[in-house]
DNA sequence: GTCTATATTCCGATAGAC
DNA sequence: GTCTATCGGAATATAGAC
């Protein structure tokens, strides 16, 4: 992997764990032994690092939403649905979860990036459901884009809960998502 | 109210609107135009600070419980999608969502605060909810603790989704969720 | 592309006068 | 209880050598 690659890498689990604003320059270069200015060479400032990040994780879910295509919708779902398990096996919580609460210290490039890439994610999952929902293999009484924003927000803050809570809370509110979509 | 006490209530409203590492003592002595020590004087400290803002959120919860006692599960229940509704109104996110996100940024002090909070929020809307399914004036499969996290997890989120995707998407999801309650 | 060195700003915190 | 003044540290960012 690049060194470029390297940074988004790092800067990406760092604003997962800590936030946008806990995090440093210092801490990328330390765990990859070399020097804060080198790290600005890649990124001149935190916010262009911010965007990449952005930019990283909406072209992975582009790949994913490819890649899952030919699938019938419960895959999908639970191609999705493995993202915050996957998150949630490393403690963290998602990049919109995190981003979302920094929102208004951020730059205004960032939340507009921010707001695309959550846009992306709920028209996906709005696409999978209405799917499901017309093949009949998922059933539920509102309207695809309401029951999108049903599961996400309950994945999304099942990260940030189960820290509070009970780490297996987080299996649980999975498990419930599931079976809310077949009533 | 107290110096100390407008103190609290703006830190508040900074941790959830800027995030606990984004806000400063300046931040705050600069709204009340007094100087950055005297903050210092009634909160040596900013973990100091955070757990009196948590404890004054327990404080509220305790009191809305208590003068919720009487009122039946519905009105219980309003009572607690009325915290959300008022913060939405302030376009701000909640405490519980802000703190989590930076959970390992602050002193344990303050995470073990925040999960007492986070346990007691979840004990009273479970208790709703349980009271709720008995009476019947509430209806769903799962147990009342586990209907509890999809309710809160659902709440807390679209504070923070509806920032990206659509201001109104929170009134959508806050209506799907009493909607849910009755199937 | 990475380094040393540094400029600049900001923040948490404290000492001591009033 | 609030003030002035300041310390110490950390973070973003840049200049210029290698």
């Amino acid at each position: 992997m690049s060194t470029r690659e390297t940074i988004i890498q790092l800067g990406d689990q760092l604003i997962r764990s800590k936030g946008f604003n806990a995090f440093s320059f210092y801490d990328i270069s330390e765990k990859m032994k070399i020097k804060n200015a080198s790290v600005h060479y890649h990124f001149p400032t935190k916010t262009d690092l911010g965007i990449s990040i952005l930019e990283a994780h909406r072209q992975k879910l582009h790949s994913l939403i490819e890649s899952t295509s030919t699938k019938g919708p419960v895959d999908k779902l639970n191609s999705f649905l493995l993202i915050y398990t996957t998150i949630k096996s490393e403690g963290h919580v998602c990049l919109v979860g995190s981003l979302a609460t920094d929102l208004n210290t951020v730059d205004l490039k960032i939340a507009n990036e921010l707001k695309t890439f959550a846009d992306e994610i709920l028209n996906w999952v709005t696409t999978i459901l209405d799917e499901g929902k017309t093949s009949g293999v998922f059933s539920f009484q509102c309207s695809p884009r309401t029951k999108a924003l049903m599961v996400i927000t309950n994945m999304l803050a099942a990260l940030q809960l189960s820290r509070l809570t009970n780490e297996e809370d987080f299996y649980t509110i999975r498990n419930e998502v599931i079976k809310g979509l077949k009533d």
